[in-house]
DNA sequence: AGCGTTCTTGACCGACGGGTCAAGATCGGG
DNA sequence: CCCGATCTTGACCCGTCGGTCAAGAACGCT
């Protein structure tokens, strides 16, 4: 009974007659709205920063905000949006086309290694409050999308016989959480500081070569 | 500024004159206590849980919660080192002393995955809010000790010849990721729902291996 | 029965923080 | 220079929720 969780949110998208008129100066405004919330999030966690905090170090009164976001969850999700964008767009590019399923697999782990560690601050929110209901929704909403692709190019590996034919997606799910979990360790410091991301995005592409033999 | 965060409860260890002295029924209280807690956190996160539906769901009124627990993170905190001790336990248990580093690690692995389906209410918990920095500390406390675990058995398996001489941190977190991932995808129901624990144990177990190789 | 300890209650407090609002400042176009 | 839109402010409102408290009930003990 906590939600409600905004239908306003989706009531938004193509027929609705608002859509704030921004200026090029407004739309600065609000990146730096967004910047500093992403930095804020990012270490001390989205419940625990208050919207008076994303103000005082974007440097703007507290009602200013809701000049540019309708709610606190609103500007999250904008966040969560803009990072998966990114992040798919890197994979993609990653991807050597000519080349087999495996290889592209292991081409866009290492890849979404590199830049997870280069976006940290990002990642470290994505990370955190898988529990909170009113930003829940847009979380999951994304996590399917890197499994399907994943998905897909497993079971073009296995037609192709590089890999054993069990379920594709535990098999794709075992790639997404090796990229997850040693992206999650170096950022937090486990792996030891003098490890450079590119040595990690290697042996990251070597680990999920090796596991799906 | 959000913590303060307790010395208070290290402070009740030994020479503490507190301690309270709960009868027989006042333990199961307690304990109910514990479990609609447990629950309610599962499902809603750490933060999104009152205090009051706790006691409102184990059917007492508010201020009995004081009675067994000094704060809510106390609580939680003595979930997360029941849940913890548990699963060393059976880890140890699952590991066949005589076989080598290897085996065991993988063995270990599917245990895990074993227990953490069993009791996914419990760690869909840990899954949860590692942001929320009045808890982070017993999280993090607790993190470092499997990873050492299996650094030691990386390592033993590193002079054994049967692991490549890669750092054994880096390999570490390679199997403790598998683990988490494989389990909570599992208990998302991200893997299809006609997959039962022991294959996916087993399936573990397998990749592992592979990765390890 | 009398007494101390454990247990139980629910009203209450206080702060914290998301969201609102009415009043301006600023700026560009006509 | 006037007007409307964009932008900015900070005081204010109000629900929520962790935690307190004073008052008992229940349960042994002796």
């Amino acid at each position: 009974m906590t939600e409600v969780s905004v239908p306003s949110d989706q009531a938004k998208n193509a027929s609705a007659p608002d859509a704030r008129q921004h200026t090029e100066h407004g739309r600065e405004r609000k990146q730096q709205l967004l910047d500093a919330a992403a930095e804020l999030f990012a270490d001390r966690g989205y419940a625990a920063t208050r919207i008076a905090d994303i103000c005082q170090s974007a440097g703007v009164a507290k009602g200013l905000f809701y000049w540019y976001f309708p709610t606190k969850s609103a500007l999250f999700a904008e966040l969560v949006r803009t990072m998966r964008l990114r992040l798919r767009r890197t994979q993609a590019q990653a991807m050597d086309p000519l080349t087999d399923a495996v290889t592209r697999i292991s081409q866009g782990a290492a890849a979404s290694v590199q830049f997870m560690a280069e976006n940290a601050a990002y990642f470290a929110l994505l990370d955190v409050e898988r529990s909170d209901p009113t930003i829940a929704d847009v979380l999951k909403e994304g996590a399917g999308v890197y499994l399907e692709d994943v998905c897909r190019l497993v079971e073009e590996g296995q037609r192709a016989g590089l890999i054993p034919d069990d379920k594709s997606d535990l098999l794709a799910v075992g790639v997404l959480g090796a990229v997850s979990s040693f992206s999650n360790s170096y950022r937090n410091g486990r792996l030891g500081t003098d490890l450079t991301v590119d040595e990690l995005a290697a042996f990251v592409q070597r680990w999920v070569r090796n596991a799906l033999a």
